[in-house]
DNA sequence: CCAAAAGTGTTAACAGTACACCCATGG
DNA sequence: CCATGGGTGTACTGTTAACACTTTTGG
């Protein structure tokens, strides 16, 4: 451990440098699935640089002007994000981080570098987002449908970069649980699957990888039965560890 | 597609505000395995804070001062360090992001966020290393050993983090070729993979799996025999695509 | 009764595991 | 000739993939 003084003395002469700092934002890729099919929340933007165009909900990050006022986590900085691009009340939402652009010129105002994090969002709660107060309005978009190259800034390889950690994590991870409602039919989290990956599902196998999911401790039946067109299905939950 | 001058001016507008910015920096994790052991890179600090420590090497990223000189992305970034720090020539080695650590108080001096990289490096290379201007000397270090509470900043929990992306790629990718020489033996690519996960492999086992990779065309056999120690190995080497 | 979705069963192919065994070489 | 690592074969197991089949409902 070195004496207090000398930290102290060389912690206040490399703030007195100053080299130039790039500005820091975090950039939200926020999915959902209805209707099977995979959604991605884009708003429109009500100011420049691409004014009016599509792009992802995202911010500056919030540092403290003090040097013992550090600002706010990187962590806390996506989650507040997120409430106030969607109005979700926090912890609704699924939240990871996913990877840092920061190529060069990828913002025309200067450097920024944008630490980019994907949500996932229950359909039953998809209906409640609002438009923030930098956005003229918020949208469910298919990804599928969605024009790459007509986002803002660099937000289509985001969009793309998501969609591969996704599908990659689908199939060796819980996170399909945070795409369903708090119970769920083997079809629907089947659905989730499918939405995800693009491909169809042989109903018969799904069924049983679900059904040793339930063995394991993951899934338990829950009360009751879904009602959906013909013969009633099962429901199940998510036992949360 | 908005008309230029107002575009320019909110640019203009944008850059006077000049909110407080974080520091950016990048952090490598370089990973090598030598006599069936991994081992990580790291350096002494010379300069505060946690001066004489040992640390992961880094070093800030380069941002330009004026508006059209944006400075160098972070992959750039990532190459440079690993040059600087530890001599090695640009493209020996499998660089890839790890994960952006932006806790508000993870660094004395201020708000400083950190993009860490991991580097896997051959053994060949390994002895090659040489220390940067900003250490007083590198070492490998056998990453079972190291006391991730004695290392600056929050470098053990990055150490930690390209452990467990490591570990988790290690069956499914490539990444083990980036860790053996240019020709290698079966058990010289076993070991690796016995170093990575800390579990021991079943020979027999593994040499069916190594055969499977040579055909479908991942690996094919290079000429020349290993001697090393008793019987002669034949050797190959990894069919890059 | 019919269509459609819920739910069950059967089978072949394949990859992982454990383990027994032969081969070639340096000492 | 023998210890050691190189290299091969085999039997068992669990998982996946494809697909045929029965059951229960609404219309």
């Amino acid at each position: 451990m070195p004496a207090p003084d000398s930290e102290a003395a060389a912690i206040a002469a490399w703030r007195a440098e100053q080299y130039p700092r790039p500005a820091v934002t975090v950039d939200l890729v926020v999915l959902t699935v209805t209707d099977t099919d995979l959604k991605v929340l884009l708003i429109r933007r009500r100011d420049p640089p691409f004014q009016h165009c599509r792009a992802l909900p995202g911010g500056f990050v919030r540092v403290g002007a003090g040097p013992d006022e550090p600002g706010e986590d990187l962590e806390a900085a996506a989650h507040r994000e997120l409430n106030e691009e969607t109005g979700l009340p926090r912890g609704s939402a699924y939240l990871e981080q996913l990877y840092t652009f920061g190529r060069a010129g990828r913002d025309p105002r200067g450097r920024v570098i944008t630490v980019a994090y994907y949500a996932l969002v229950r359909p039953d709660l998809a209906p409640l987002v609002t438009a923030g107060t930098d956005a003229e309005g918020v949208e469910w978009c298919s990804v599928g449908e969605v024009d790459r190259a007509a986002l803002a800034f660099d937000h289509g390889q985001i969009l793309d970069a998501a969609m591969a950690r996704v599908r990659g994590k689908i199939d060796y991870t819980p996170i399909a649980f945070d795409l369903v409602p708090p119970t769920f039919t083997v079809t629907e989290l089947r659905a989730v699957y499918e939405a995800i990956k693009g491909s169809e599902d042989d109903p018969g196998n799904f069924r049983r990888r679900f059904k040793r999911m339930v063995e394991d401790g993951l899934i338990e039946q829950a009360p009751g039965k879904r009602l959906t067109g013909k013969r009633p299905a099962r429901v199940y939950r998510f036992v949360r560890r």
